[in-house]
DNA sequence: CATGAATGAGACTTCATTCAT
DNA sequence: TATGAATGAAGTCTCATTCAT
């Protein structure tokens, strides 16, 4: 049961109502393994496209080929069905990013460019990253989603470029900058990138500058590398 | 610090509804030419704060101390009081800007870090950052809205940026690195820290990653000037 | 705002929604002062036929001539339309009966017959009776609704009856039986009766034994009174 | 107390399901011819607490240890087995009654108390009276199950303590008030006892009137033969 | 016999916009 | 000008009943 939202008033014990008409209906598919996954789908792409509060349940449930009471079968609210698809996507890819970092052997430069590429391939040209825009967009609406957000993402995220940045200066490659702070400079323009695909970048706004990702992430990567690199390493790298 | 742009004045010295009551004219009348001003400032704050879509147009007009048919008669619809809100912020805030850029003489790393601070006080730091929130989140929702903004604020702010990076390849002081790319990478962690101000942090999320934007945008600068500039430059700076 | 039912979840901050089309409406009737009270009694007589979670708010708006939002204009919610209706009806009453036991002059068996004959009046053979039975029938599916209702008409109506029986014990007229449970042998017949109009009554059950309530009334006041009273006062009234 | 009506079997002597799993058999085939009593005795329980129309099918078939589809396979619909319901419990219950008023030998003031005893044992002590509740409280929602009520319960209760007053009349014993009407001022007070067990009593509303059921009988008792009886048979009696 | 996934009408409530005053 | 009562489409969620397995 969802605490983001209170319970929408148990609406009502029932009106008595007419028995619905028993007509033909169309065959029912039983797919039951995977409807959790197809809604989960059809949700992504909607939350994405329109944001949350703008996404009508029965379109979710009508795009995964379903009646709007199917997708209640599977995830009681409409506040449950998101956090079932941010569980599913970056939760999750998180935890695999938080591996990676702990097991890694070589030059950190070369670690954070694989992870910001890794971010880039996974979440940041896929819709996964869409959802950041939505609770950009809607968590004063939903305090409690953006709780959610704010505990099972964001804060995970960051400890997990932070923790990178740290390693580098410890291991003498990167200069002493705040480990903190330098993970958002990392993360910042991919975001703010992966921001714009899911919304004027996917208006076709007459004239507006598109951004090109991988000239981006390169220009990017070549600037704060450059930037937090010790000279010695900088050199080494043969960067500048 | 901002001493690129002038520091605005204030659009309202002093709250008109602190005056005291003057005899001769009701208030009523004392305040009509006020009105439009009033409302795009209860309209601008509601924006931020809740979005778009869920903003209720009898909200800004109480808010505006008006009722609910006062606010249809001067702005004819919702979208057209959001276009009169942008029109009145970042709009004629990037004419200001390209103004600057046009006449400026010093150094360019000092150009944009002006820019750049000058940006955040003027709309980082400020509710006008919360329309770009607004757009990102809503452009897919409101189409017309979308062509409307990519034409009157982010094609004038990205060619802005442009400009300046441009500037300094041709002056010799910056790597010759593609300056439409690099002016996204000098605003995004900005645009991405206000964007934040904005939602997530504006919720008081338990544990969230604070975000300290001095830091960050003095972090930010020092990164990619010290990747932007040529070695000579950068020593001469004496950044690193 | 209601504690009935929890607020309605605040459904969502509105989804984008095209423009209602401006076409011809009808007239529409300024008569602010009358229409709480044109709802009042529209909810009070569907309450009353269909129950609580049966009625309809579209359709007490419709038999009150007006739309659906309409109606929440002046009551916020269906709960709180409900308790506008006991307020109106019964709670009064039974405020106007205090005033007239705390005032009586007269035996106390007149005073007693006199209350229920004006309860039949003014209760049981008004729809104000059929708000019983809608608690009756739906306390248990609405718990803050009962409690309401206990505040305000059961405890109070209680009381009022408790007071009159202590009242003729006191002044010797009758034997000392416990007046709690006097009061409620009092009410009880009434109270049944007045159910059974508004439910099996009011359905045209073929062949349902009919009953005839001053019948009902008369012979209930001849047994109660007769049982209540010391034998002399019985003497005095002649009734054995 | 109650020596006109025999005490009646228990339904279940024990309860089928926590019999330790037999072998031969698998517990679904052993349980099979129980199905239809438990599906009432979860029925009714379900009615008596939420009503007609607030009880979900799957509800009643979860309580009864099935799946909802096979509710359906035994009742073919919600109002099929609300009628069987009806027909298990009050219907089968009036006839007995009926024999017993049939050959009764002794005072008709014991045989009234000792009706009204029995009910209170039988009916309004139990979930039996909760369904009273239900029909008052829907019989104008469900007009065909209104009038099943009406015959099968309604009228035939009715005539059975008409019975009993006339018999006293004619015997001598009572005054020769409308015996039909007398009846109604018999049982009313029993039975809105029992209807208030069943709703706002079950519900702990906080300072309302509790009703000691023992306590009225008596005193309701008391009352009405005392105010039935002619003198000589209340002098007899000792009553007063 | 038994299951339980699927359906879809219908409930309550919100809010942009209009228009009589 | 200014008001605010009125409208009604649209959103989320429920549940009696069916039917493929």
């Amino acid at each position: 049961m969802s605490a983001v939202l209170p319970s929408p008033a148990r609406r009502h014990p029932a009106a008595p109502r007419a028995r619905p008409p028993a007509r033909t209906r169309p065959a029912r598919q039983r797919r039951k393994e995977a409807r959790p996954q197809e809604l989960l789908d059809a949700a992504l792409a909607l939350f994405v496209e329109k944001g949350y509060a703008a996404t009508r349940a029965d379109e979710v449930a009508r795009r995964a080929g379903v009646a709007k009471g199917t997708l209640y079968l599977y995830y009681p609210s409409k506040d449950e069905l998101f956090k079932a698809v941010v569980r599913g996507t970056l939760a999750s890819l998180i935890a695999q990013g938080q591996e990676v970092v702990a097991q890694y052997r070589g030059s950190t430069s070369e670690l954070i460019a694989g992870l910001l590429n890794a971010w880039w391939e996974r979440v940041g040209s896929t819709p996964a990253a869409g959802i950041h825009k939505i609770m950009l967009a809607e968590a004063r609406n939903f305090p409690e989603l953006a709780q959610f957000y704010a505990d099972e993402v964001i804060t995970p995220a960051h400890r997990l470029f932070s923790t990178a940045v740290q390693r580098g200066i410890e291991r003498g490659e990167f200069r002493a900058l705040p480990p903190q702070v330098a993970a958002q400079a990392l993360m910042a323009p991919l975001i703010f990138m992966a921001l714009h695909r899911h919304s004027l970048g996917a208006c076709r706004v007459h004239g507006a500058a598109a951004i090109e990702p991988r000239a981006l992430l390169q220009t990017h990567l070549e600037l704060v590398l450059h930037g937090l690199e010790l000279h010695a390493a900088a050199r080494r790298r043969g960067v500048a």
